[in-house]
DNA sequence: GTCTATAGGGAGATAGAC
DNA sequence: GTCTATCTCCCTATAGAC
């Protein structure tokens, strides 16, 4: 059922919308009110109705993003029968969690370009979150080996920092024209589970390589001082 | 025998190296000279007798970052011999990177967090040095499945954006007292190159082609929905 | 809810003394 | 080489009209 927004609250989407977007591109000391407002096709001094400061908004849109991404895999997760294997969970995990920061991405990029630039206690509360999104992880990992699913000699620990840095930084260079988040998710799931000298039969077919490349996000255009 | 620097010299390397402090922990914008200069113990107008602008300072540090991985990454696979697997090779360069890294880490993080916030003229000639850095490794994983070695099904240059992404991530949450680089190094290539299902330990395998699987796992199917 | 106007504080960069 | 002093610009946040 399509919620029906406020007026005031249409206004604070927006608002948000626009934030997350500026503070992609500019950083957290780099963004302006005005760069928001302006975004967002409002006044600098009308922020102040929906939000009492910056750092009220670089909160609210760093929750956003980790709470999109932890709410999307645990639903995915959920939708697994119990009998589920560790592999199954993982390929799951993996391709809900990429679907989620590409769509959310402006808030996932934000939150990446932001961290640690923002004031110790707004970052405190973002940071537990973060930290039980991890843990979810964590539990499907160390569950797999325990059923010998997993025979990695590597520190499962170490191992879910790879997995989670490398997931994250996606949203740097995926390009909507290039390859499918589908394609995307199925071989970082090959990639995380077989490594690169495991896998199976010669390969399908590739496509160009030079299809994705990095540094393919909106450049900021920032005045230089 | 230690290079002896110019009076001038050490000053630059003092700005610098403050410098990479303050923008890793402030990001591009949130950096001020007079922060920078308060770091490396001279007043804010001084600088400009060594850099002169905020922006050439921040090319600086990006620069350095990129090319001391770079050299160091090189180096040690020059010192590998021409018969060297590509295991071997990634191993080799996988422990370079993150000793690099991890070295630099001030520079690296400086980088990783004001990615993206850098006037883009400033950070076109970076993005040069790091994609010919891409190459290299491309180049390793080309040649290595190529020669059969690696039989993954995933996309190669996928696999190297993942690897790469992880890698740099590491700074994010090494602390000196706890794991070694080199167990970390360790870790990291035996997830990257088996996976977390496969269980090669990091085998001192000698030049001669190991041709039998490490494990006998059911090999992967092309996805397991 | 959104506007205009502005207070009050720093910012990058330069000039010239030492 | 490094300092102090300062110019000019732009920031966050507030006040009050509409």
């Amino acid at each position: 059922m399509a919620k029906k927004l406020a007026k005031s609250a249409i206004s604070q989407k927006r608002v948000l919308d626009a934030a997350a977007k500026i503070f992609r591109d500019f950083g957290y000391a780099g963004t302006t009110m005005r760069a928001i407002a302006d975004e967002a096709d409002l006044k600098a001094g009308s922020i102040y109705y929906h939000y009492k400061s910056k750092d009220e908004l670089i909160g609210a849109v760093l929750d956003i993003g980790v709470n999109a991404v932890t709410q999307r895999v645990t639903e995915a997760l959920a939708a697994l029968p119990p009998e589920a294997t560790g592999r199954q969970r993982v390929e799951v995990a993996i391709a809900a969690h990429l679907s989620a920061i590409i769509e959310v991405g402006d808030y996932t990029l934000a939150t990446r370009r932001v961290a640690g630039q923002v004031p110790e206690a707004i970052s405190a509360r973002n940071t537990r979150l973060r930290d039980s999104y991890g843990a979810m992880w964590q539990q499907i990992m160390n569950d797999a080996q325990q059923r010998g699913e997993f025979k990695t000699t590597a520190s499962l620990t170490l191992s879910r920092l790879f997995i989670l840095g490398a997931l994250n930084w996606t949203v740097e260079w995926y390009k909507p024209g290039g390859r499918s988040v589908e394609q995307i998710a199925r071989d970082f799931a090959s990639f995380v589970l077989d490594g690169l000298s495991g896998g199976a039969a010669p390969l399908p077919v590739e496509f160009s390589e030079a299809a994705t490349e990095p540094h393919d996000n909106p450049r900021p255009r920032i005045r230089s001082a």
